[in-house]
RNA sequence: GCGGCGAUCGCAUAGCCUGGCCAUUGCGUCGGAUUGCUAAUCCGAUGGGUGUUCCCGCGGGGGUUCGAAUCCCCCUCGCCGCGCCA
């Protein structure tokens, strides 16, 4: 949620944003018209106001000197004030919700560098890494090599929980808590500290974190209580700090999150999507930092940078991409993606989204730090390590070995009891 | 799940019984002043807001009242005990 004070002092900033999104104004003009009202009726209730708490000084001061007539005339003056005072109450906060719905839906404040463009393609490559594979046999689709080894069940899967979910089996499991150990312990010794997050949040929370329309189409919703499955570790971590005013010298908070995360993908379909790429539920270690707003750039740096060594040390082949005005979201005001190169769909997929939400994220959560001149903003940014679902298909297209078996990842080795190959599953 | 007790500005606290001055005090943090002593002392600031001599704010929501941190009801969370339990 962008400021009011951005609103009501430097509009134009956000005008020019939404002309680089290709948005129409109308709904900062509905934002600036709603305040200008709101700002009315809280003026007249606050005159109101004040006239109710000068009688109330006046009745404690008669009733002290035993004046009753006077403290019995201003009682009956007043009598009504108060009914009055809850009417226009109800006038400036019905108006005060209004504005602020509508500017919990005006996108954050994109970054100059970020490229402009309409859609995905759009989007511009940052940087090309590690080697393209080169096989001398046809390289398998991750979905073969799933079923060809028996890795994953997903008939059974989807006869106890329905489509998209999985079963892990043997050696592919065993390489899928490798990633995680490997992840943590990465980002561990840059500093990072580990957390591990609810998987539910309430609605209050998420509100401050997500995009109102993820409620539709990206979250389960918990029944009977008032929750919901959380989609990323990035929501509980990031909105751990809400409605709290943060110390200076604990800033930057840097943490790496690891949990399952829940999506429903509504809508989402297709060939490519098949296997274990899009799935309701998967595990994702996850880089978050609350920073100070003067460092958060440099950060948003670091943990690309993050990102690159360890996928680096994986071994795999992939480029970093500049996501575009038209394929930002609300979020973010920079992200950068990282998309593995798939042998089997000779295409770069996405594994790894790397965001700066500078204070947008904060200002819904009233996350502040202390400073000189009062509290401000924190930002907050996030990046995936690694979601292990999609890894472990970059992995095995791009290690397999003509006969199916997948190598593994040296880094991944010693937490593999030294094993060096997956191999099949018997059932 | 049951019973008891609680929630006050970053933290800790007073005020609540008995409704009415500016929500008290300590600590921490920040700013300033001063002094030769690894620092001390003093002063100031330190929840939010459109109108900043004003208004709001005492976990959240409702109610009573001319007036609620204070009385009543509901909810949430926490602590203690009991029950259940991986």
């Amino acid at each position: 949620m962008l400021s009011m004070d951005l609103f009501r002092n430097q509009v134009d900033k956000i005008r020019e944003d939404h002309n680089k999104r290709g948005l129409s104004h109308e709904s900062i003009d509905r934002v600036l018209a709603l305040d200008e009202e709101w700002k009315g009726a809280l003026k007249e209730m606050e005159n109101s106001r004040r006239e109710r708490n000068l009688a109330a000084k006046g009745i404690a001061e008669a009733k002290k000197t035993g004046d009753v007539a006077t403290s019995e005339k201003i009682m009956s003056d007043v009598k009504n004030l108060g009914e009055v005072i809850s009417a226009l109450d109800k006038k400036a906060n019905s108006l005060l919700e209004e504005r602020d719905k509508i500017r919990m839906s005006i996108p954050n404040l994109l970054h100059n560098a970020v490229p402009v463009g309409e859609d995905e393609g759009g989007n511009t490559q940052h940087s090309l890494h590690g080697v393209k594979p080169d096989f001398s046999f046809e390289p398998r689709t991750h979905n073969e090599l799933i079923e060809m080894n028996k890795w994953v069940d997903l008939e059974r899967a989807a006869k106890i929980a329905g489509s998209r979910f999985f079963f892990l089996k043997g050696d592919l499991a065993r390489l899928e808590m490798a990633l995680q150990s490997y992840a943590v312990d990465f980002l561990v010794n840059r500093g990072f500290t580990f957390v591990q997050p609810p998987v539910m949040m309430n609605r209050p929370a998420y509100e401050g974190v997500t995009d109102l329309s993820d409620f539709e189409t990206v979250m389960y919703g918990i029944t009977p209580d008032p929750l919901y499955m959380i989609a990323t570790s990035e929501h509980p971590l990031t909105a751990m700090y809400m409605d709290e005013v943060i110390e200076p010298s604990l800033l930057p908070i840097k943490m790496v999150g690891v949990s399952a995360c829940f999506r429903r993908e509504v809508g989402a379909h297709g060939l490519s999507d098949r296997g274990i790429w899009r799935v309701h539920q998967f595990t994702k270690i996850e880089q978050i930092v609350i920073s100070h707003p003067d460092e958060s750039w440099d950060h948003h740096e670091d943990l690309l940078q993050n990102c690159v060594d360890l996928w680096d040390e994986l071994g795999l082949h992939y480029e970093v991409v500049n996501i575009c005005t038209g394929d930002m979201g609300t979020v973010a005001a920079r992200k950068y993606d990282l998309e593995a190169w798939l042998p089997g769909a000779n295409a770069f997929k996405e594994i790894v989204s790397c965001s700066n939400c500078t204070d947008y994220q904060a200002n819904r959560l009233r996350m502040r730090y202390r400073t000189s001149d009062g509290n401000a903003a924190v930002h907050t940014l996030n990046s995936t390590a690694v979601a292990t679902s999609r890894a472990l298909v970059a992995i095995m297209e791009q290690n397999q070995l003509e006969d199916g078996r997948v190598t593994v990842p040296n880094c991944l080795v010693s937490m593999m009891g030294g094993k060096t190959h997956l191999e099949p599953c018997k059932w």
